[in-house]
Formats: C-alpha cells, structure tokens, sequence
DNA sequence: TCTCAATGGAACATACATGTTCCAAAACTG
DNA sequence: CAGTTTTGGAACATGTATGTTCCATTGAGA
C-alpha cells in the first residue's frame, strides 16, 4: 500500500494512459477494449487501474491540466515584455500536440467543472494580457478573454495543419506565432 | 411518389432535422430519443424519415454543406479587394452559429469524405487568398491553406465566446472581423 | 364528411460497451 | 528458486441505444 505507485504498476499505467490518449485522439468515442487493445494490454487489466471508464477520463484529464501547469510556470509570464511572454507561452503550450487535439474534440471533457472555472493558469494568463494593454503592446480594443480563446484556437489551428495537412511542425509554430503576434499588436 | 417532399412531409422532415442539429450541438451523442423528444415527435417518426442514425448525419452534414455554399455565394467571394471579400465572407459565415459548433463537435462529421475533400466553396476562398497575396493585400508569408484553417478557427472562437463567456453577437463579429483583418494583413 | 396518409406508442429483437468474477499463466522480486 | 504480484482471457450480468413490427389514433386534404 505506497501512497503513489512504483515500477511495473507505474509503468502500466502510463502505458494505458498513454494509449488512451492516443487513441481518443483519434476516435473520441473508442471503447475500453480498443484502448486496451491499442496499450497491448488485456481489457481486464485496464478495468484493474481504472475502474470505471470516467476514472480514465479523470485521470486523463488531471494529466492535462498538470503538462499546462508545467508549460505555463516554464513560460514565465510574469517577465519581459507582454509580448515576449505571449510568445514564450505559445511554443510551450504548442509542444502538447496530441494531448492537445484531444482536450478540445473529447465530449465532456471541456465542460466537467476542473475545466470549465479558471484554472491558476487561466488568471495566469489573463493577467498577462492586461499587463499587455497597460504597456501599450497588446490592443487594448481586444478583451482579454478573447485574446485567452484566441491563443488556444490559433494554437489548434497550428496542430491541425501538422496533423492533416501534413505542414512541418517549426513552420507551423512560425505562422502560429506570427499570426498571434500581428492579431495582438495595437 | 414524389421527387421532393411536400407539405407535411417536408414540414416534419425538417423539424426532426433541426431538433438534431440543435440537440446534437448541446450534447454531441444525444441518443435517438432525444432528438425525437426535442422535435416532439416519436421515436418511430425518426426512423421512418432516417432509417438509421447515418442517415440523420448524412442530412444534417448534406444540410450543412448546402448553408456554406449559398453563404460563400452572397459574399461574391471574386468582387472587391480580397480583404473586403474576406470580411464578407465571415460575416455570412458567422449567420450559421450553432450548425457550426456542430459541424466542428461532432464526431465523425468532420473526418467524413465530403468534408475532407475540397469543395468548391474552399477552393473560392483558396483563390481568393491567392488573389490577395497577388493583390498584396494578404500577407504573403501566410500560405492560403493556413489563412483559411485560420478564418474557421477565428469564427469558431467568435461563437465560443458568443455562447459561453455570453458575449453579444455584435461584439463577437466585430472581434472576429478585426482579429482576421489584422492576422492577415501582410 | 370521408378517406388515406401520417403519427405515436408499445413490444420485441439485437448489438455493443461496460463492469464483474474467477482462475491459470506469466513476470517480477527477494 | 520460491513466493508474490501482475496479468490475460473467458464467462457472465447489465444497461442502453438502435432498429423493426404492428396497430390504434390523429389529422390533413379532397
């Protein structure tokens, strides 16, 4: 009984997680046996982990929300220019991909509650942007929360090209940067 | 024996259809009786005008179609400047809100052959990107393939905000305006 | 008003995802 | 190597969406 799980167990876990997200990804509405089947494990196995198939949901959920914690401690929002800042939390949000193209098209997983209210990242954010119409470097005519949603939907844009129009991912990145840049400058 | 329904006919066609659309938008795997009770009508009507549930997604996604043709139609996509065409065209494109959502929320719609493929009306915005950047009055660092991604994703985040953070419509349209404007001009 | 198309509801069959239990085989660990 | 953990698979129960059939009722139109 260890209070957070160690070798094999650990491992496995991942393995499921890992398959779930790839395979919802794909197609939001996999079963439990696909998953399974796409973690080369048995279904029974993932029943073991997670009871329930809204225990997976769950913890894919927690593990997204805790990479865009990371990425948005990395970016720093709080120095240099609103811009700059802007910048930085892009290309660290744009390293999630997959995990990324899932969060939005999944059912129920943008409207569960951890979603839905603003997160310490969201105020994170936000407080950037404001920071950005004190300074003059970010149109003050945009609100912030339109700015937030914009970032997020230029960012999908970039990986929706990656994956269907097959467009390398660092020119991808450019233009989403590029774009967010010129949507955001007075 | 008629070639189009008419009458009652067409009249409960159509309100099934719409129930679909508007039920399916809130909860992208309403069931069948759902979509019947939100059309007030039976179960068994439903089955009798879609035999299966594919048959309902075929009429909505046909219905979809239909919209954005006559919308790329009225924005007389090859008058004007390309900047002026583009700004009509999101504003026809706006008038469709919740069909929108839908199209971008359900699953298995958007993967779907005739939405993958190239329709006449991308390859009107295509050719009025391309004649922007002749123009120069779109930048021409931003392929046409990305502008157009760009164009749906603006619109999808109008609507986003329009129906979650309750933003007027107006608002919303004139952000979504600008935000395009702004992104593309070189 | 009369007729026939259109509808609603009940009953039924079916398919499929989910969740549970049990046991033998495999893999890891000391 | 022995003992424990972890796993895979089969079998089963259950719930729910789907699709079908049948019949009585409603309602529109001639």
């Amino acid at each position: 009984m260890t209070a957070v799980e160690t070798g094999v167990r650990a491992r496995t876990r991942r393995a499921i997680l890992d398959a779930a997200i790839e395979r919802l990804t794909k197609q939001p509405n996999a079963s439990l046996a696909d998953i399974a089947a796409a973690a080369n494990v048995g279904r029974t196995t993932v029943h073991r982990y997670f009871p329930e198939r809204a225990d997976l949901i769950d913890a894919i959920s927690a593990d997204a929300l805790e990479k865009v914690a990371h990425a948005t401690s990395r970016a720093r929002t709080d120095e240099g220019t609103a811009t700059a800042a802007l910048t930085r939390l892009c290309q660290e949000y744009f390293e999630f991909g997959d995990l990324f193209m899932l969060i939005f098209t999944m059912p129920d997983l943008l409207t569960r509650e951890e979603w839905q209210e603003e997160s310490e990242d969201d105020r994170r954010l936000l407080r950037l942007i404001e920071r950005g119409h004190g300074e003059g470097t970010i149109d003050a005519d945009m609100p912030a929360a339109w700015v937030q949603s914009l970032l997020w939907s230029v960012l999908y844009t970039a990986w929706e090209q990656v994956r269907e129009a097959r467009m390398p991912k660092h020119e991808a990145l450019t233009l989403c940067l590029r774009t967010v840049a010129k949507a955001v400058t007075p």
